[in-house]
RNA sequence: GGCCCCAUCGUCUAGCGGUUAGGACGCGGCCCUCUCACGGCUGAAACCGGGGUUCGAGUCCCCGUGGGGUCACCA
């Protein structure tokens, strides 16, 4: 049997990290058993769903690299199948109108929850003769569960999962104004694209049991559903606003790489052994429903950030370099052709040092800066006269001289200008390492004379001997 | 509250009846060293509690406790 899978957000907002984890494994899962990966916008009316929102999952699963097989399907434009499908129901007694008002649900609910019984519609229109109907009222139509026996979710990642009949109520299928709701959508739409295995949040499992009965009233053949455990926020509690950065693309711009996302996602809740890092190719051949585990799990940015350094290091610096430009250019500094260059071939010193592409940004601002460089304060305080002294000799010493422009002899050189001055090699290192990036802390020195090129070597010295 | 799910270091997890309970992130120390990283070595850190089953339970069963989810004419 070939294998769907759909990934079917509600266009409320953004991509958010569970939302983006679900699409994941169903994109994962679908890959590995060289089947369908779907995309459905569950936007069943509801002023809620932008049109700015579907764009901004779109954007999220195009950066995660979640690539569907069809073009999205959009569940408010099968309307007319639903309906059908209700009369069908309707026909064959599946399914009954009810004229209970808003108001009389309400207090039917509130006297439940007072008399602690289970909250639930009580069937009141199940059994009643229609002709008992008010006037001027548009009733819903309700499904007829059944009242006995028990339905069975073999579910993928949760294993058996049964619940008694009798806790099902007659939920809604279509509203009074006539359009279907959710638990009446998702079962006709993942029956007319075939989907055969149903991978979501384990906040649907509940309305598997309800949706099995949808899918057991028509007589279709029930998928395979797989209910993920949430993703919670580092309270524990479900990911929400008030944890702050939720959507992917918040992690984007603070420069996580996707392929760091994916992977972090990915062994959030699933795992093969001990393997940490694990690459797509790898996924793709490793995943399956069994391995994923059934509690819920933290998010840890720490360790997304781990894994984005890794990722970050594993990019060509071309690349790095391209993707640095803009961050650098809102950081305020005009990327002219040789500063460009400069970070090209700092980039490798660069890159093993940083953990997001913003803190990147900022490590590599020294070498697309203008002269006289920006100093920060640290290497201010380490370019006291002494240092500057120090420098003087250094840059007389490197006219003298003349050592070849390369790593060795450059090394060796201001090694042999430090025992010339009588200071350990650390007092002549800093204050080059501040004249020649304005930082206290760089790549190593040499990589980046290397980089800076000789003539700019010598006048970011010049800049820093003549400063006050 | 009803129903459903879950429970190994702080976090993500390995474990699938017999292990010195492993790895990763984070944290501490040491080494490397021109700073900071990287890297290497190393340390502290866990089986929620109680009953069973068994020669033997982190692993199986039950109860408790704790956490989570869900109970709409939302999705």
């Amino acid at each position: 049997m070939s294998v769907t899978t759909r990934f079917a957000p509600s266009p409320t907002g953004f991509l958010h990290i569970g939302g983006a984890r679900t699409a994941l494994f169903n994109w994962l899962y679908a890959r590995h058993h060289e089947g369908k990966f779907l995309l459905r916008i569950e936007d069943t009316d509801r002023e809620r769903s932008t049109e700015a929102a579907v764009d901004a999952i779109f954007d999220g699963l195009d950066w995660l690299g979640l690539d569907a097989d069809a073009p999205a399907v959009y569940q408010s434009s099968c309307r007319a199948r639903h309906v059908e499908v209700v009369d069908e129901l309707l026909a064959n007694g599946k399914a009954y109108r009810c004229w209970c008002s808003p108001d009389e649900l309400a207090a039917m609910r509130d006297r439940a929850r007072a008399e602690k019984r289970p909250i639930r519609y009580d069937g009141t229109w199940r059994d009643r003769d229609p002709a008992e109907a008010p006037v001027g009222v548009d009733p819903v139509i309700r499904i007829r569960m059944p009242q006995t026996g028990e339905t069975v979710i073999d579910d993928a990642v949760q294993g058996r999962v049964v619940v008694q009949n009798a806790e099902l109520d007659d939920m809604v299928l279509l509203r009074a104004d006539g359009t279907p709701t959710y638990m009446l959508s998702v079962v006709v739409d993942d029956h007319d694209m075939d989907v055969t295995h149903v991978i979501r949040g384990d906040d649907h499992l509940n309305n598997a049991f309800r949706q099995a009965q949808v899918f057991e009233a028509m007589g279709w053949r029930l998928p395979v559903f797989g209910h993920l455990p949430l993703i919670h926020g580092a309270d524990g509690a479900k990911m929400s606003k008030r944890h702050g950065a939720v959507g992917v693309d918040a992690y984007r711009d603070m420069g996580f790489l996707p392929e760091a996302m994916r992977n972090y996602l990915l062994r959030l809740g699933w795992s093969h052994g001990d393997d940490e890092i694990i690459s797509t190719a790898q996924a793709i051949a490793w995943f399956d429903l069994d391995a994923v585990g059934r509690s819920a799990a933290r998010f840890d940015v720490d360790k997304l950030t781990a894994l984005n350094a890794h990722y970050l290091r594993e990019r060509g610096d071309d690349e790095l370099v391209a993707m640095l430009v803009p961050r650098l250019e809102a950081l305020g500094f005009a990327v002219e052709p040789a500063g460009e260059s400069r970070l090209r071939r700092g980039m490798a010193g660069l890159k093993q040092r940083a953990r997001r592409l913003d803190d990147l940004a900022e490590s590599a601002a020294f070498y697309v800066a203008s002269r006289p460089i920006p100093v920060d304060a640290k290497a201010a305080k380490v370019l006291d006269a002494d240092a500057q002294e120090r420098l003087r000799v250094y840059a007389a010493a490197l006219e003298d001289t003349r050592p070849a422009f390369a790593e060795p002899a450059l090394e060796g050189h201001a090694r042999a200008v430090a025992e010339q001055l009588g200071v350990g090699f650390g007092k002549l290192a800093q204050p080059l390492r501040a004249a020649l990036t304005g930082r206290g802390v760089s790549p190593g020195l040499f990589d980046v004379m290397m980089a800076l090129g000789e003539a700019e070597v010598r006048a970011r010295l010049t800049d820093a001997i003549a400063r006050k």
